[in-house]
DNA sequence: GACAGTGTTGCATTCGATTGCATAAATTAT
DNA sequence: ATAATTTATGCAATCGAATGCAACACTGTC
C-alpha cells in the first residue's frame, strides 16, 4: 500500500526521509527523535512521532549498524546445544542481555575446536558486540581474533590457555572434595573416580578435589580406580565397566558430570549389577532428571543459570565501559550438595 | 598498524576502497571480484585476489546486507532452549543452513505466546532472510508479522491457527495409536492418558491416536482414565498421582511426552508405589535417559533431527525461490516404537 | 581504415541512518 | 532596539558495498 504517496522506496517500508517529509522535517530531526536527543523542541517531537506512529516506521538496524558500529548482538558459542547445562547458561545469559536491549547468536562448536573456531569467525563477520564462550577444549587461541578487534570475550565453566579473558566457573575443587567426603562419611573406603579430559579445566579440578579429599582422609589413591574419559554417556558406560570389572572393584563412584552417571548407570542396569556390595554414586549436575538416575546418593548442583547470568553481566560491563583489555577477573561460583536418599535399585 | 597508508578509515580494517587502491582498480571491480562476477579479466583477478590477501580484507557484511536486502540470517525459535528435544532440532536445522552459509539466531519463546511474539518482533527487526519456529502455542497470528514483509517462515512439530506455512510434523496419531496397541497386546485393559494441552496440535493428536487404539480393541473410554498437563514434568508426578489414588486405578500409562514421563516416574519413586500390580508405561519421545526411565515399556522415537533438517531445507527453498506464500505444505514424518525390556524396577 | 561486436572497467548513485558543523530562530542581556 | 547567547534545526558528508549505465579497449570483418 503506497501512503499518501510518502513511502518513496520500492519496498514500501517507511524510512526516516519518508516521516520526514510527512512531518516537514529533515531526516537529521527524525534521527535525533528516535535517539531521544534532548536539544529537540517538544513541538517538532510530538510532530514527529506522529508521522512515526502514521507511517509504521521503523528504524534500519543495519543501517543504523553500518552507521553506528555497534550491533547490539551478542554471540553464545557452547560445546553442545542440545545438553541442557549449557543452555540453561544460555537462559541465563538470555535474560541479563535481553533486558539491555542485546540478542544472543547460540553457536554449537559440536566438541570440536574446528567447529568452534568457524563459529568465532562467523560471529566475528557478523560483527557482534561481544561473545560468551563456553570453550569446547584447552585452547582459546582462536579467541584472539575477536579480541585483537576489540569484542571483548567473557568465557564461562572453562578456563583456557593462550587467551585472557573474565571468566567465570564454579568451586569445582571444593565441591568434589565435599561429595568424595560424604561417601566416605557414609563408609566408603574403595572410591572410583570417572572424570573428563583432564585438558579441560573443570575436569582437572573435579579431579584435584578427589585426590585431595582421599588425601585428607587417609585413603590410598590407586592408580586402577581412576579412570578418564570425556564427558559423554558413552565413556561413562565404558569405564564404569572397566572399574567394575577388575578384581577387589571401588565399591563407590564418583563421576565427573551428569552424561558419564547416567552412563555409569546404564552399565548398571544392563549388567543386572548386583554385585556382592551396592555400587553407590556420587556426581556432578542436577539435571531435570537427575533425581531419577539410580545409585545417586549425592551430586553437586551447580548454580547454572547464574553463570550465565554472571558471564553476561561482566560482558556489558565491558562493552559500556570500552575497557576490555584490563583487570580480567576470574569467580568462583558456590556450588551445593543434593543428598538423595541413597537410594539403590 | 597502519599499512603503508592503504588503510583510511579510522578503525583500521581494509574496506573494498583500499584494496581497489592497493590493486589500482576501482572499488566496483573489488566488489565484481569478491562475487565472483565472471566479466572480469583473470589478470586483474588475481592482482585483486592478491591485494586482498595482503590487506586481510574482509567484507562489511553489515553495508552488504544494507545494499542486498539479505542479512543470511535466519531465527529459530523455540518454547524452550534448555530441553534436549527442541535443540535437537536446532541442530538439524543449523547444520543444513550452515552449509547454505546461513546462521542461525535461536530465541527461547518460554513457553508463552508474548514471549514468542517479542521474539518475532526482535527477528524482524534484525530482518532475518525466514524462520523456523516451533510454535508454544495454538495462536500463530503473530507470525503474520514476518509474512507480511515477505520473510518465508516454517513450522515445526506443532501447527497452528490464524497463520499458513509450510509445516512439519510427525505421525502422531499413528505412533501413539501404535504405542497404545502395544500396552494392549501385552494385556493391558486399563489404560490411563495423561496428555498435553490439547490446544497444542501435537497434544491433540496423540490423544486422538489414544482414543482410537481403545475403540479399535474394543476398550471402553474412561473419563477417569483421562488427564491432560501441560508437557512438564510437575504435571507428570500430580496427574500420575491423581489416575493412581483413584479406586481401580489403570495399570498401564500412556504418557503423550519425555518430561510428563519423568514426572510420573518421579512419583512412582517417591511413594515407593508398589501396588498390587506394576505401572507399565508408554510414552513419547526417545531422548538420551529414555532408556532409564522406569517402568518404560514402550516409547515412540521421533525422527528429532530430521524435523529440524527437513524443515531447513523447505525453508531455504522458499527463501531462494522467492514464492513466500503458495502452495504450503504439510509433511509427515515418520515415528517408531523402540521396546524396552519391559523392565519395571 | 572504418565499423561492428565483444569483453572489461570505472563513474556515480544508492541502500538508510548518524552527526559535525553551520545557520536560523528565539531568548536574554545590555 | 541591538548585541550576545542559547536553542533548535538543516545541510552535507559518511559508513562500506553493490550495480546500471557509459565508456573504453581490443579483435575481427569487409
Amino acid at each position: 500500500m503506497i501512503f499518501f504517496g510518502y513511502k518513496t522506496n520500492i519496498y514500501m517500508t517507511a524510512t526516516a526521509k519518508d516521516v520526514a517529509k510527512l512531518a516537514k522535517v529533515s531526516p537529521s530531526t527524525v534521527s535525533r527523535v528516535i535517539n531521544n536527543d534532548k536539544r529537540i523542541s517538544e513541538k517538532t517531537k510530538d510532530i514527529v512521532l506522529d508521522a512515526i506512529k502514521q507511517l509504521d516506521y521503523k528504524v534500519n538496524n543495519i543501517a543504523r549498524s553500518l552507521k553506528t558500529r555497534q550491533t547490539y548482538t551478542i554471540g553464545f558459542i557452547a560445546p553442545e546445544i542440545s545438553e541442557e547445562f549449557f543452555m540453561r547458561v544460555a537462559k541465563g545469559a538470555e535474560k541479563v542481555f535481553q533486558e539491555a536491549g542485546y540478542s544472543l547468536i547460540i553457536c554449537n562448536a559440536n566438541d570440536s575446536l574446528d567447529e568452534e573456531t568457524a563459529r568465532i569467525k562467523l560471529l566475528h563477520e557478523k560483527q557482534i558486540d561481544g561473545a560468551i564462550i563456553i570453550p569446547s577444549t584447552h585452547d582459546g587461541s582462536a579467541y584472539n581474533m575477536l579480541l585483537n578487534d576489540d569484542i571483548p570475550v567473557v568465557l564461562a565453566d572453562r578456563k583456557v590457555e593462550n587467551f585472557q579473558a573474565d571468566t567465570i566457573l564454579v568451586d569445582n575443587v571444593n565441591a568434589s572434595y565435599a561429595a568424595v567426603e560424604h561417601l566416605i562419611n557414609n563408609g566408603a573406603r574403595r572410591i572410583g573416580f570417572i572424570g573428563g579430559k583432564r585438558t579441560l579445566s573443570n575436569a582437572q579440578e573435579r579431579y584435584d578435589g578427589y585426590i585431595r579429599a582421599l588425601g585428607d582422609y587417609n585413603l590410598s589413591i590407586e592408580e586402577k580406580y581412576i579412570r578418564f574419559g570425556d564427558f559423554h554417556i558413552k565413556s561413562g558406560f565404558d569405564l564404569t565397566k572397566k572399574l567394575l570389572e577388575q578384581k577387589e572393584p571401588p565399591t563407590h563412584l564418583f563421576i565427573s558430570n551428569y552424561y558419564m552417571h547416567i552412563g555409569a548407570v546404564k552399565y548398571l542396569i544392563e549388567t543386572e549389577k548386583t554385585a556382592p556390595f551396592s555400587i553407590s554414586i556420587a556426581s556432578f549436575d542436577d539435571m531435570q532428571m537427575s533425581a531419577l538416575l539410580g545409585h545417586a546418593s549425592v551430586t553437586v548442583q551447580q548454580p547454572v543459570v547464574e553463570i550465565g547470568e554472571k558471564a553476561a553481566k561482566l560482558l556489558l560491563g565491558r562493552i559500556q565501559s570500552r575497557n576490555i583489555r584490563e583487570d580480567f577477573q576470574t569467580y568462583r561460583l558456590k556450588s551445593r550438595l543434593i543428598y538423595y536418599k541413597g537410594k539403590v535399585f
